[in-house]
DNA sequence: TCAGAACTTGGACTCCGGTCCAATCTTGAG
DNA sequence: CTCAAGATTGGACCGGAGTCCAAGTTCTGA
């Protein structure tokens, strides 16, 4: 059964464009594990391109930069993680609750893979490229930003703080906690979160 | 009049010692001018040495890798950071005075050179090295910590915050704040953090 | 089936950080 | 004044990121 011939543009254009994102894919699992094993720099673009079978040029034919497979594999942590915030916002749980879920389920998702979670959150958390570092930090606001809207909405908030300022709390938070799991792998990053986004949560509550 | 013949070493040795330190001074502010002109990635070694009037020999041997010029820096600003908390300390402050004194002080002395500012903590507080982010966090904290410290043996706090918690929250907003004034200079560094300041102490406050 | 578009490849090239070293200049001390 | 220890220098060298391109391979649409 043939196409239809359609004159609209197709934007699959078939086995072509399954490949690319095959490669893409391959490329990127390739990277993962290698920054994992050894850590960011000191893994070549070569390795790579070696493990993930393809060519130098064609590696950078599908990441300009070594450092965009970092920003990509953050990219899609955050995905997950917002896609997870906008189900406990549609389930419209109490802030407290909604906190301690997604911080929940991120410890879930980051101890599941620890070593290869470390280097990417020492890329993407702290990423030394503002542009990246900062948009991605924005969208992980605007998550946040939902579950505090909701909460404030739904009048659960203190009356003196901003919401600007109750993301960066939130955030910040997050990120630290990240960086003292990074540093001693032995705590559990889970019980941590658990601890702050309860204390967080009972401190913004009117 | 001669030194006396002591047989103990001299650490100082006299002209020698102090052009060393004038040299790796210069080098510094050299590298300080630029990178907060053209950023980090953007200033080559060669640049650095020319502007410090060096060789690129003589600066690898004061600075086995450019990063470490930025470490250095930041070493400065946390040093200068720590005196301050602990005069703050030392006037055995409230914890609400205490911490608006020492955020407000931060970002006086951000404030003042932004652009330079802007560069080191870029590579500082979003360092990429983990080591050098961690045992700056470390000192940071142990600051922190002198406050919260105080704050807990006059009885101020809640009791159901542990001093390693408030001082991941305390920490965490402010390098929250720090980058969100990077991205959008316009905002008032200075009112950010007191206003943080405000309403965190606010909240640990029993 | 086939022409052309799209993708891949190897290889040459530039730039930069970092290492090494032998030659030279500066300084401290007798 | 002298000279050895210490500091500085230029220049050669390496390895890795990123660019460019011409030639080869694979896919698509007709």
């Amino acid at each position: 059964m043939r196409r239809a011939h359609a004159n609209t543009k197709l934007p699959d254009r078939g086995r072509r464009e399954r490949k690319k994102l095959e490669t893409r894919d391959r490329i990127l699992q390739a990277a993962a594990h290698l920054f994992s094993d050894r850590g960011f720099d000191a893994t070549t673009v070569n390795e790579i391109a070696e493990a993930a079978d393809v060519s130098r040029a064609t590696f950078f034919n599908y990441f300009p930069e070594k450092s965009r497979i970092v920003a990509e594999l953050g990219d899609r942590m955050t995905r997950d993680f917002l896609a997870f915030v906008s189900d406990v916002h549609r389930r419209d749980l109490p802030l407290a609750e909604g906190l301690r879920e997604a911080f929940g389920h991120s410890a879930e998702a980051l101890e599941q893979r620890p070593s290869l979670s470390r280097a990417l959150l020492l890329e993407t958390v702290a990423r030394r490229d503002l542009d990246e570092r900062t948009s991605h930090l924005a969208r992980f606001h605007a998550g946040l930003g939902e579950l505090l809207q909701a909460a404030s909405d739904r009048g659960e908030l203190r009356d003196d703080a901003t919401p600007t300022l109750l993301a960066q709390i939130i955030g910040g938070t997050y990120v630290e906690i990240l960086l003292a799991w990074m540093t001693d792998p032995e705590l559990s990053l889970a019980e941590r979160l658990d601890e702050a986004a309860q204390f967080l949560a009972s401190t913004f509550v009117r």
